[in-house]
DNA sequence: AATTTATAGTTTGTATAGCAAACTAGTTTG
DNA sequence: CAAACTAGTTTGCTATACAAACTATAAATT
């Protein structure tokens, strides 16, 4: 693949993953076993309307799994990464990666 | 900086230069002196309508500069990265790869 | 106990922007 | 001289990112 090539696999990335809120998403829940939807807003300072939507956004591509339960008696949202999800995240890494050294 | 940090960082890249489309004419154009609106629709593969867009909108933001002459009796449209762009790409890398290695 | 405030999200409305189709203007070719 | 090609720009559509408004329940305040 020469240099042009790598530089013209800009296009190819993956739109959904390429937005920069859920890159953050995907990237803080590659690392954890599970996140809750109050710890991202706060981490993220997203606002909740716009953490739901990429949240739905995400789920409905199964890159990562929601359960909604509740702690006490408040309602608990978790987010987990999908082996789909973790794919697609090392996917564009490695396609960006690629092009950035080009 | 932490690494939350770095990872909520990729909340403040610079949209402009976050589209792959204008983040690949911003990679050619930083690896050469100059380059043809013609030459970048072809390696891009991207309608004439969309390059003049996103061409339109580096300009205006500084981080090219656009120079309109005659080849023979053809028009020709050069296109150079500007000090301002090649900063704004320069910056652009380091915060995204300080992200991706967090 | 009733009203306000806080928690945890979802739905809705708006404004922006990416994209290609249609258009403009001039040039070459048959 | 008409048709086709070159080199772009403008226009219209669609999708989406974002926050404001809304829903529902729980805790705190008066």
């Amino acid at each position: 693949m020469n240099n042009d090539e790598k530089l013209t696999g800009l296009l190819n990335l993956d739109r959904l993953v390429h937005e920069p809120a859920r890159l953050l998403m995907l990237s803080v829940l590659a690392q954890a076993k599970q996140v809750e939807f109050t710890y991202l807003e706060t981490l993220s300072g997203l606002s909740k309307g716009n953490l739901s939507s990429h949240m739905s956004k995400l789920e409905a591509a199964g890159l990562i799994e929601v359960t909604k339960s509740f702690r006490g008696k408040r309602p608990l949202t978790e987010l987990r990464i999908t082996p789909a999800g973790r794919k697609a995240l090392t996917d564009y890494r490695r396609q960006l990666s690629s092009a950035m050294q080009a």
